[in-house]
DNA sequence: AATATAGTGTGTATTTCTTACACTAAGTAA
DNA sequence: TTACTTAGTGTAAGAAATACACACTATATT
């Protein structure tokens, strides 16, 4: 059964664009490579799927080894499969995205062997990229713009405790846009996804701002209803 | 570069939801299969991706296959890839969606050697299927539900002139429910991209129907206006 | 010629959502 | 106490979505 037949010859691999942000900016997770193809430059992280994983389950084996992260909302977004897209054999790469948050809680550490470094690099300032990187990368952006209407995936870029603004800065990151603040907040809130807490910001030179925590409970409920952030 | 390194060692596939429609129902074409696995079953349309083609490719290669037809609005949506899910070896498959037009200008002819026929089935009738084919159906039918109102893709069911009736069936049979008349017919002409013929509908037994067709110029002119169907 | 049938085609009032817009309140730092 | 910085709030106008009912017309039947 496992004896190699001849149309068993091609590879998949898993590349993920994991998003990232640290209270200021959206970065992404990029690894300079050490090996050829592209030695020297800078890729996105992946890997190629093991024997006895699923495609969701390598996704998360490879998140967890970037990144020590496990438990992280990760959603499959397309396929990539031109012919010579990896110069050393016909490769089919099935892309994910996934958003973290970054510093804060636990830091993160990256223990790739393949690479010689991992680094969060802001999104604006992206590197020139190995492979079709550029390409799966400009994809998983615009899927995210797309998905943050209609998901709660941006309260994964947060910590646990955030506040309103907080929320609006990673929608003006990921839409490119500015937002007005009172249609914003009227929305976000009506949304009934968020319980406001009895807490305040710390640490801040100015007025302190509410906290808020994302309702997982009272998503689940509304799920199905369609919601539109 | 072609020889099989031992990380070469799965296939990956191509799986068509192909949806009809014959101016009454919503079909999807099956095959009844003639070879193990799922001798004499029911089963999605597909076939390995050959190493000269690309995902895309492929899936217009086997659409025209099992059709005839080349031209026609495909697109990708997903990619199944569980362990087990092919009894024969590890066979990723990227499942893509079609709609076409069925009956009057020209038949279609599905020429597969794999199967013992081809068949256009109403989606309320579907037989038990082979492999998880049930299961990438059912997201190809949710998918199609989602895009269908942001996309122009219920005019690839039609003829090339129709009425509104005939568009409003199909949202219906697509989305499962009644629309209202009057709003739909509304929404519909104000995304501007139907020309009003000066032609009626003929050979029914009743009013004549004003005759439409779908104008690709002025869809081409608003695309990128992020229209909503 | 009258009538039954079946689907076509239209308008308006109501509600809901979207957008635009500017000031006061609270806390900190000097 | 004052200056500074961000938090937090309401409303009006316009646009879009929804709900809803009736007259028109081509044909087939008698």
């Amino acid at each position: 059964m496992k004896e190699i037949l001849p149309q068993f010859n091609s590879a998949v691999s898993i590349d993920c664009v994991l998003f990232g942000f640290d209270g200021g900016e959206l970065k992404i997770l990029l690894i300079e490579r050490n090996e050829e193809p592209f030695k020297d430059w800078w890729a996105l992280p992946g890997n190629l799927v093991g024997e006895d994983e699923s495609v969701d389950q390598s996704a998360s084996r490879i998140l967890h080894e970037l990144t020590g992260l496990s438990d992280v909302y990760m959603e499959q977004y397309y396929t990539f499969g031109e012919v010579d897209r990896h110069p050393q054999g016909r490769v089919i790469t099935v892309a994910y995205y996934a958003m973290l948050r970054l510093g804060g809680d636990k830091a993160l550490k990256p223990l790739t062997t393949y690479a010689k470094k991992a680094q969060w690099i802001n999104v604006r300032e992206l590197p020139k990229l190995g492979f079709d990187h550029q390409h799966i990368f400009d994809k998983g952006l615009e899927k995210i713009k797309r998905r943050i209407k209609h998901l709660p995936i941006a309260f994964e870029l947060l910590p646990e405790k955030f506040t309103l603004t907080q929320v609006q800065n990673v929608y003006e990151l990921i839409l490119g846009k500015k937002l007005d603040k009172r249609n914003f907040r009227k929305k976000i809130l009506s949304f009934g996804v968020l319980r406001e807490l009895d807490e305040k910001q710390k640490g801040v030179s100015f007025r302190a701002a509410t906290l808020y925590k994302f309702d997982k409970r009272k998503y689940a409920k509304l799920f199905g209803k369609e919601i539109s952030f």
